[in-house]
RNA sequence: GCGGUAUUGGUGAAGUGGUUAACACGCCAGAUUGUGGCUCUGGUAUGCAUGAGUUCGAUUCUCAUAUAUCGCC
């Protein structure tokens, strides 16, 4: 079955959305965040972990596990579910931001893009078919369409083309989709060009998808308000009864930001990494474990109720991302993880209560401090 | 005891009679937004064992001392 989206409640105040969305491997609460699992794993954790998490659902990527282990292997494996041992809703991102962020040299047409694998210079070829053949046969709950990501600096003209052409090939994306038991998610595209996304989405939405996603604000190093504002050009085009994803957003604000403008669903590496470079989200802002303060401190991470900060203290962290041990990547990436999710369940609670802006004040008040916003 | 060689930051070291002493590691800090899993960017010796001398100028040349190391008795 396709994957159903249920609008619980809207926040008084804002376009925020609580909701549940209904799969073959469960039902899970919106706002959520999913954490990302690329190569079939999400670095670092078990499925019993992540289960833990109350992490409603997590992403897989086409484009890496095409290249490695093979889609045919992952089917033959019984599909991504069984292969790796996770009984959870898994969403599949297309390849397209991939092979436009790190396969090169780009040749972009119409029929699709050739590239060089990253891991042996291969020559490959993505198109929308394949990306579709290769989702179907990964067997995820929700695959995405193949879209063109340019850069946010491209120009209005190039951004037109783009969307044109993003547009085609979401068309024969539908025409190859053949899983009735995977859903099929349309991506929003145009740049900071308010008529530009208000057209992407609208022609989009005319495809009747079974969810919509923002895509293309989280590429350049754009500000903040660069990114709030693409999210306004694009969300108030998006059906009320489908689910709305903005791809490759997740610092703690912009997901608070996010759900103001009507999002339900996001996705980012960022904690994960952040979490194998040492640094941990507190309530009181990011920190950096390796700072020489955190040597002798023999306190949690934060006031958290996560495995990490119920089991183990910076200077044992701090100590064992100091040398390099694996173990240091995995409880951070726990704690970090955790925190994104709980701040989506406070986000949740906040919209029962109507009181969303209230609370993206006062987590800002606390996480950046008094002086900054 | 005699003779040789050496002594550069936390570590391994490069180097020159003359502007800011290379590089690496470490250390300190920052970055990271649909993940190429140990990445990227900065900072980090006011001083070249100590003392004296030669010189316009010495970490670089000379002498003494200390320490280390090798060889010989």
């Amino acid at each position: 079955m396709k994957v159903k989206y249920t609008l619980i409640k809207k926040d008084k105040n804002t376009q925020g959305r609580l909701g549940t969305i209904k799969t073959n491997y469960g039902t899970f609460e919106t706002p959520m965040f999913m954490p990302v699992g690329t190569q079939a794993t999400v670095k670092t954790l078990s499925p019993e972990e992540i289960k833990a998490l109350d992490a409603g659902i997590i992403l897989a990527n086409t484009y890496h596990l095409c290249l490695r282990p093979g889609e045919d292997i992952i089917a033959k494996a019984g599909g991504l579910h069984k292969f790796m041992n996770y009984n959870g809703p898994i969403l599949t991102d297309s390849g397209g931001f991939q092979v436009f962020s790190l396969a090169n040299p780009k040749d972009i047409t119409e029929e699709g893009v050739t590239f060089k694998s990253h891991i042996n210079g291969d020559k490959l070829f993505l198109s929308p078919e394949r990306a579709i053949e290769i989702q179907n046969k990964l067997d995820s709950d929700i695959a995405m369409c193949f879209d063109e990501c340019p850069p946010a600096s491209a120009d209005y003209n190039y951004m037109k083309a783009s969307i044109e052409r993003t547009l085609r090939w979401a068309e024969r994306c539908q025409k190859a989709h053949h899983n009735p038991q995977q859903s099929l998610f349309g991506i929003v595209q145009g740049g900071y060009f308010e008529d530009l996304r208000k057209y992407s989405a609208t022609q989009t939405v005319k495809m009747n998808f079974d969810g919509y996603s923002i895509g293309g604000v989280a590429n350049d190093n754009e500000s903040k308000e660069n990114m709030y504002q693409a999210i306004e050009y694009s969300a108030p085009y998006l059906p009320k009864d489908k689910i709305r994803y903005l791809m490759g957003v997740g610092d703690p604000i912009d997901i608070i930001e996010g759900v103001i403008r009507g999002v339900d669903i996001f996705d980012c590496v960022i904690p994960t990494r952040l979490a194998r470079h040492g640094h941990a989200y507190t309530k009181r802002g990011k920190i950096n474990i390796l700072n020489n303060k955190y040597k002798e401190d023999f306190t949690p991470l934060d006031e958290c109720n996560c495995y990490t900060c119920q089991n183990y203290t910076k200077s044992y962290i701090r100590h064992l991302i100091v040398a390099n041990e694996t173990f240091g990547s995995r409880l951070l990436s726990i704690h970090n993880l955790n925190f994104l999710i709980n701040i989506t369940k406070e986000i949740r609670t906040a919209i029962k209560e109507d009181r969303l802006l209230e609370y993206r004040d006062n987590f800002k008040e606390l996480y950046y401090g008094k002086d900054k916003t």
